[in-house]
RNA sequence: GCCCCGUUAGCUCAGCGGAUAGAGCACCGGUUUCCUAAACCGGGGGUCGCAGGUUCAAGUCCUGCACGGGGUACCA
């Protein structure tokens, strides 16, 4: 649609002696087809024409603009409304639409731009758990829409790999790993190697109610682990292959995949150079016998070093903010983080800032509401009733089992129902997240989630399978020979601005690193199309439609393409049969 | 205490300072000899938390207040 506003802008900026930006970005729908198809409110001209709008708008309404497509113009009022010539806008239109081939919803906007984008990020030793999904989801569809709008994209995975937490486990593992059997059947060839290291965990936290000094103990391998004794880092280098090896399997089903996958562990040897310039440049204080920066007046500072003098995340965060800057020059670099970590990236960004680095203003927290659990007919963070974290892959089984049950129920004709159900399933539980803003916090409902009906992932998979349908029915007609003047009805008009819309949404949603726009432009879409859907036939048998046939059948395409993007785009898997 | 975030229909949420505030769910009623009913159509349901302010125009921007959530130095 830019295209067209840009071109009505400048016609009726040459008649109106104002400059055509400040036109472009005002045009709006009129709340009424019968006022127009599209509509300029001439308020803002007041002020620099200094006459009252309706009197603009009547003025500009004699104007000869001598754009093509637009057949009337009208004043109602302060608006100016525009009546197009529907079949050369049409025309118009699809020409444009179809230039695009199957990459329609890219842009240019971010050309030489590079964003580097820190998502998923879990620590390691552990189980990917439901709340894992909003950064993961979040992050992977911000990383492909920031590339449909032609941005360069660095995905980070920056793992929890390192911390006083890994003594503990290593301490766990030498004192009661032969109690879980770890000499019979090592880690590697367990079936599920966290589950065992998980156990271990909870132990050791059991045993240190009674025996206090394996805390000392915990901190000493830690010691050694970060002094790179052999024993250790092979320990340690183990559960962090074991743990990718369990992640990869999720995101392969989740088709997540990054650009760099760095842990916490490879920003050893660069935070103590970021401490030395911190030192050298006179930010760092005692404090409380720990090693901190100030902040600000009414925030804690930051913590570098802890009084047993270890390091804390943040510090391996601001090494890690130095080795992304250096390494790809970013313009932005965003942390797809939960919101309750606000402070710690105020505090790390202040820190950046006051050590004078030029990307201090570059780094944004894209921060997400957190996830409430279902418990007790109420909802609350974190885990379930019986304090269990619900795992990702319970979860995506569930809904997958579900999506199996309603392709029973329906009688779903498909080549494969394994992938089909594991494509709908799966994408009913990524859309949840791609549907509010996502710094609202969210209810984990997997019952409305596996419900399929209403604003859901199926839904728009659905509308998608829809257009497949159609065109595949669509034998002798050919969609190359529509020439669009036919697309001149109420309905036919609307859904094709609809459409045209789609590239401007992916850069907003982009620049915003909000992919629930998106999310909600293909709901609008869906609903519209399929309210269409209901009402006006596509193929029809009379020859001589055959025009308009084939004409609808190029909007039918061009929509096809417009879901097929941007669901891939939110992660969710496009279908043709379901 | 201080700092963030939120508050729009019974519930979950859209809403780019612009014309009469919209969806989905739930509830009630209807639609299938015809491109897939995971769909569509109709119905009821709103002092946009409260009070000021800015503006030609405020659900949208600013200030204050109330309520809810989160955070508040050696965990990540």
């Amino acid at each position: 649609m830019q295209t067209f506003k840009r071109e009505l802008a400048a016609a009726i900026a040459a008649v109106a002696d104002v400059p055509p930006e400040t036109l472009e970005g005002l045009f709006s729908s009129p709340p009424d087809r019968s006022l127009g198809d599209l509509a300029l409110p001439c308020f803002p001209l007041a002020k620099l024409r200094k006459t009252a709008p309706p009197q603009i708008a009547a003025e500009l309404a004699e104007a000869d603009l001598g754009v093509p497509w637009v057949k009337e113009v009208r004043a109602t009022g302060p608006y100016l409304n525009f009546r197009f010539d529907r079949g050369r806008f049409s025309t118009a239109a699809l020409a444009e639409l179809r230039a695009a081939g199957e990459e329609y919803g890219r842009s240019e906007t971010g050309r030489e731009r590079t964003v580097v984008i820190d998502y998923s990020s879990p620590n390691i030793a552990k189980h990917l758990a439901v709340h894992h999904l909003r950064s993961t989801m979040l992050g992977q569809a911000m990383a492909n829409l920031f590339r449909a709008a032609g941005y360069r994209v660095v995905g980070v995975n920056h793992l929890g790999d390192w911390g006083t937490s890994f003594g503990k486990l290593l301490c766990a593992m030498e004192h009661f790993g032969e109690a879980e059997g770890l000499t019979a059947r090592p880690l590697a060839e367990r079936d599920d190697p966290i589950a065992t290291l998980n156990s271990l965990y909870t132990r050791f936290h059991a045993e240190m109610e009674t025996r206090p000094e394996l805390e000392e103990e915990a901190r000493e391998w830690f010691r050694r682990l970060e002094t790179g004794d052999p024993l250790a880092r092979a320990r340690w280098r183990e559960i962090r292959d074991l743990s990718l090896a369990r992640f990869q399997r999720l995101y392969d089903r989740l088709g997540v995949s990054f650009d760099e996958v760095i842990g916490e562990s490879a920003f050893e040897e660069r935070m103590g150079t970021v401490v030395e310039e911190l030192e050298a440049s006179g930010l760092l204080e005692e404090s409380e016998d720990a090693q901190v920066v100030s902040v600000g007046e009414d925030v804690p500072p930051f913590l570098v070093r802890k009084k047993d003098g270890t390091t804390l995340y943040g510090t391996r965060d601001l090494a890690a903010v130095q080795q992304r800057w250096e390494t790809w020059h970013f313009d932005r670099c965003l942390y797809v983080v939960d919101a309750g970590q606000g402070l710690h990236f105020r505090q790390l960004f202040t820190v950046v800032e006051k050590l004078g680095w030029p990307c201090a203003d570059r780094l944004e927290h894209s921060a997400f509401g957190v996830m409430r659990m279902p418990v007790d007919g109420g909802w609350a963070k974190g885990r379930t009733r019986d304090g269990r974290v619900v795992l990702l892959e319970e979860v995506l089984d569930h809904a997958v089992e579900c999506a199996r049950r309603a392709m029973e129920e329906k009688g779903a004709e498909v080549d494969d129902p394994e992938a089909t159900a594991e494509a709908v399933g799966v994408g009913a539980v990524i859309f949840s997240d791609m549907k509010a803003r996502r710094g609202k916090d969210v209810n984990f409902d997997l019952d409305k989630i596996v419900s399929f009906e209403g604003e859901t992932g199926p839904y728009l998979q659905y509308t998608h399978v829809r257009f497949c349908g159609i065109l595949r029915k669509a034998a002798g007609y050919s969609v190359s020979e529509a020439t669009g003047q036919h697309l001149d009805g109420e309905a036919d008009l609307a859904l094709l601005q609809e459409v045209l819309l789609f590239p401007e949404v992916v850069a907003r949603a982009a620049e915003e690193a909000e992919p629930s726009i998106v999310g909600q432009y293909l709901l609008g879409l869906a609903s519209s199309f399929n309210a269409y859907y209901a009402q006006h036939r596509v193929l029809d048998d009379d020859p001589a439609a055959r025009g308009r046939t084939t004409d609808r059948l190029a909007l039918v395409d061009r929509l096809r393409v417009t879901f097929r993007n941007g669901l891939r785009w939110l992660g969710i898997a496009p279908l043709e049969r379901m």
